[in-house]
DNA sequence: GATGAATGAGTTTTCATTCAT
DNA sequence: AATGAATGAAAACTCATTCAT
């Protein structure tokens, strides 16, 4: 790679993080493009060049996230883990990128139907991971699950409702610490 | 009261009627108040006569339906019913009033804090009757129920859940009423 | 009519002069509202609140100015006089408005095929009238114009091309002026 | 010349020929020069390299044309024909360029005064050739055209109308060649 | 109390041109 | 000579809120 393509690269990889750090201030709708360039001590039009509307970047800080996320499952997937191994991993990763799940969680539902629709492919390939293990455990006796699309719906459901209202539940720090074990535990009531 | 008063209040309640209308059918942010006020067929500044802020008559469209979605709850609740009739006459409700919530879903999170404090005010006195039936039920021993804050979060996550993805999971008619039965059943999971 | 009323009339008249005045100076693209509302010494919004694009504007600009002609026109075709008489009518009425119909003949055809459609009904009006003195005076053997359509594409095509290269025909003062003569004799020599 | 230069040249022409292309599907304005340099697969600044601004690159691609038009009449000019035949060459070529000239007719008089300039310049040794032969025409009793530039006026005049107006005249095809008859004798009757 | 005209800050997007590589 | 990333001014339009009537 030049330098020219170097640099190209460099001011995505800026443009990026300026994105994700404004988003999770302000999020995503309350972030003007301007704040993002500006952030990124870039000139307004630069932004554009590299992403040609909003959307488009709003996606794709979302999809290397969602990657992010998902390849950190599948790592633990493979490992043949527990269900509960599992969702304590994706939880710890969750509390780790909290900030902006949350942000995410806020504002997901609000959007063009465009990136509701890809946001739920991302989301979905997650889901899978969950689903494959869930029915295996149920193959081996060891979960009785019944409906397993169902259970995670609730599992997502309590994820994004903690997310979502974090400030109510907690004045600083992250929610999804605070009541990670009671997650585990009653998932396990629903999947047994 | 008198003739002035009565009138104001009948403005009130038209600003109100039209508004939950224009909400349900554009959402709270996309609907600008000029949309309320020639819907209403008043002037554009009646409204901010009765409403100082487009964020106040938010408020209050939402403040109404809780009110009545937690009286409907106090009556089945005083006529001592068991937990799960009384979340299907929630859930009975809900789905009444889906369009309604559905959008509230998708973008109560969104708001103000301001406002969000208010809702999850309001949100809490139903959770509140919840919390006492439950509570009366795990004195009966007819639930076992733990932890009932976590238990509810889960019942109001998935129920925001569905609501918030409603467009995905059915493509019309009632998420909840297609749901209905699963959220029951495992909910009586998680509380038993 | 009220004091309010009065003055939303004056509003839009403030703003119909301004912009007509600015589409003069530098054209219908190379005006931007904001200079328009600025001239007017009025909010920006506040042209929007009377026109709701810049195209209406434009279009109402340009109605205006074609009707004034259409009913010139008309007046004088009512005192049947012959059609030079009536040619030379509108001619002076063009010397008058000159500087507009100059930039108009510069960009009509430019614009959106909306605007070009509605300016094409509105020439037609005028059109008409040409069409019905020659159609009557051809009935009078007074002139022998075979295709009258033609003729009048001939002399609408000179006026509309001296006045879109105004600049180059004279440094200043009027070119329809300049050429009055001209295009008369010449018209004559079409129509006989 | 060497390779350098030829290349040069290669890259040159590759522009102004994608430029024309551009130009006849989207006219001058609406054409950005991003798009014409992406046509001729050539990179955005390459196009800078050879032509200062957007400007001197239609000055360019106009100039060409007039030019090919220049040289077409002067050959037929040369063979000692008769301004009837002279015109029907004209036409005819017109014909064949007609989305080019459409174009041109409808954006010309709204660029600025230096290229306008210009493109009279151009034009006027078109209507040069026009000139002389009806001159000799006079001088041989054929044609009696009182004043020659004045009637070039009006058959320029006309095929620029023809040329904005195209789709009001024709849904498709040519309509210079809808209306030559027309033109031809509507001509003759001017300068004879 | 009701009206509705006026406000003006705020937002996304385009694109000719520059210049370091 | 060619490249193409970066620039930033410009432009149309929205809408919650104000206030004179």
């Amino acid at each position: 790679m030049n330098k020219r393509q170097l640099q190209k690269k460099r001011t995505r990889s800026l443009i990026l993080e300026s994105a994700k750090q404004c988003f999770m201030e302000n999020g995503f709708l309350n972030t003007p493009v301007s704040k993002i360039s500006s952030h990124a001590k870039i000139a307004h039009g630069t932004l554009f060049a590299h992403f040609p509307t909003k959307e488009a970047l709003i996606l794709e800080v979302i999809t290397i996230e969602m990657k992010k996320i998902g390849e950190e499952i599948q790592k633990f997937a493979q490992t043949s883990e527990s269900i509960e191994e599992i969702l304590v991993h994706y939880l710890d990763f969750l509390i780790e990128e909290e900030q902006f799940f949350s942000v995410l969680a806020k504002e997901r539902l609000f959007y063009s139907n465009e990136l509701k629709r890809k946001l739920i492919f991302h989301e979905s390939i997650i889901r899978g991971y969950f689903h494959q293990i869930l029915e295996e455990e149920n193959a081996q006796n060891i979960s009785h699950c019944e409906d397993i699309t169902s259970s995670l719906n609730w599992l997502f459901g309590v994820i994004n409702y903690y997310f979502g209202l974090k400030e109510s539940f907690v004045a600083s720090g992250s929610v999804i610490s605070k009541f990670k074990d009671s997650i585990l535990s009653t998932f396990k009531k629903i999947i047994l």
